[in-house]
DNA sequence: AGGACACTTCACCATTTGGTGAAGTATTGC
DNA sequence: GCAATACTTCACCAAATGGTGAAGTGTCCT
């Protein structure tokens, strides 16, 4: 669902994660390293994370390595594309936003 | 903050309603027809989209007419934007990604 | 003025969320 | 085998969230 991964993604902590992620893999230590946290509280993000579809959880050793599925992403942009196509469709609701903007309250 | 726009959108009725909005400006009570919910509800989850900047309320006679903010949108647009140019940025990072699919556990 | 309409504000409630410390599990290295 | 490492699971807690009914506010209509 749509909303799961919008509500994993509203969290600065989760953010911050996909957004380390984004630049490689990583472990649970490495995620957690940033964000003065306890390892209980970083395995309930990731596993929202995983639960959203957003990140890939495999362990290597005794450690366990995250990294980012871009299909979860591809939602989000396939659903702004969709939203954006509409008001950008008429400009009748270029304009109506332009005369809204105008007035004060 | 962009995750407040993520909280925001982070619950099936207010994304319905920012679909809603996406064609076009509508009161209070046409936001809440669909949806089988009461009016305190309605105000209450469009009082959050409105503090994440997502939507404009501005009073008209007796009624409240709602339009959707592009500005607030653009923002998710340009983090998603920012993110994929990251894992695209190398081809090792696709490498690693088809690597870590293949493999079982 | 007074009633109807379209919300909003005000308690209030149940559930979810983000956090913790303590105990448990799997893996490595001596 | 045993200690250390790297998490995870297990209660448990405080705060936030999504919902309600009841009462309040502003606007229109007669």
């Amino acid at each position: 669902m749509l909303t799961t991964t919008f509500g994993a993604l509203a969290d600065p902590t989760r953010l911050a994660i996909v957004g380390r992620l984004s630049r490689g893999a990583a472990t649970m230590g490495e995620l957690a390293e940033p964000h003065r946290i306890t390892p209980p509280a970083m395995t309930k993000h990731v596993r929202v994370l995983v639960d959203a579809g957003l990140v890939h959880r495999r362990r290597v050793g005794r450690t366990v390595v995250c990294t980012l599925r871009p299909e979860a992403i591809s939602e989000v942009q396939q659903w702004l594309g969709d939203l954006t196509t509409y008001w950008n469709s008429t400009v009748d609701r270029l304009e109506e936003l332009l005369r809204e903007d105008g007035d004060g309250h």
